[in-house]
DNA sequence: CGGTTGACTCGCG
DNA sequence: TCGCGAGCCAACC
């Protein structure tokens, strides 16, 4: 049974980017660069960015466990609410410093070997993700 | 169809 | 270590 097929090359960059944020686990965070390699497109982290700050809320996803690449919250979260962002990654049982910075050897997310499969990952990104976001 | 935008990143000084 | 400029890419208008 095909059924729980998590994406597709043949979805658009948008839908992979919303569905691979959704599998984001609770307590983890990913960076938008991250999510980029995992929907397929290296160097696509700003525009993973944009597609979050348009359809985050309207999709209902856990966005606030997306980002940026230093560990840092996101600036245009909202106008003034990183400190809305910093409780709601605190609600998901996620430290955050008075610097408002996440330590990612401590919460970035490892995707499962069986997620990866089902991404379709090509061989060239699975490296390129492992060389830049495995950390012992 | 082409210019603009930005919740990003990297490199250099 | 930090700030700034340039590069990148998909979505938008």
């Amino acid at each position: 049974m095909g059924q729980d097929r998590l994406s597709s090359p043949s979805q658009s960059f948008r839908d992979r980017v919303l569905l691979i944020v959704s599998l984001i686990p609770r307590g983890k965070v990913a960076t938008y660069g991250q999510v980029a390699l995992l929907a397929g497109v290296a160097g696509a982290a700003q525009a993973v960015g944009n597609i979050l700050h348009v359809a985050g809320y309207t999709h209902d996803l856990p966005f606030q466990r997306v980002i940026n690449q230093k560990g840092g919250l996101a600036r245009g979260y909202s106008p003034s609410g990183i400190l809305s962002h910093k409780r709601a990654l605190e609600a998901d049982g996620v430290e955050v410093s008075k610097d408002f910075t996440v330590n990612l050897k401590k919460y970035l997310w490892h995707p499962s070997e069986a997620i990866l499969n089902q991404l379709q990952l090509p061989v060239d990104l699975r490296i390129e993700l492992a060389a830049r976001y495995k950390l012992h």
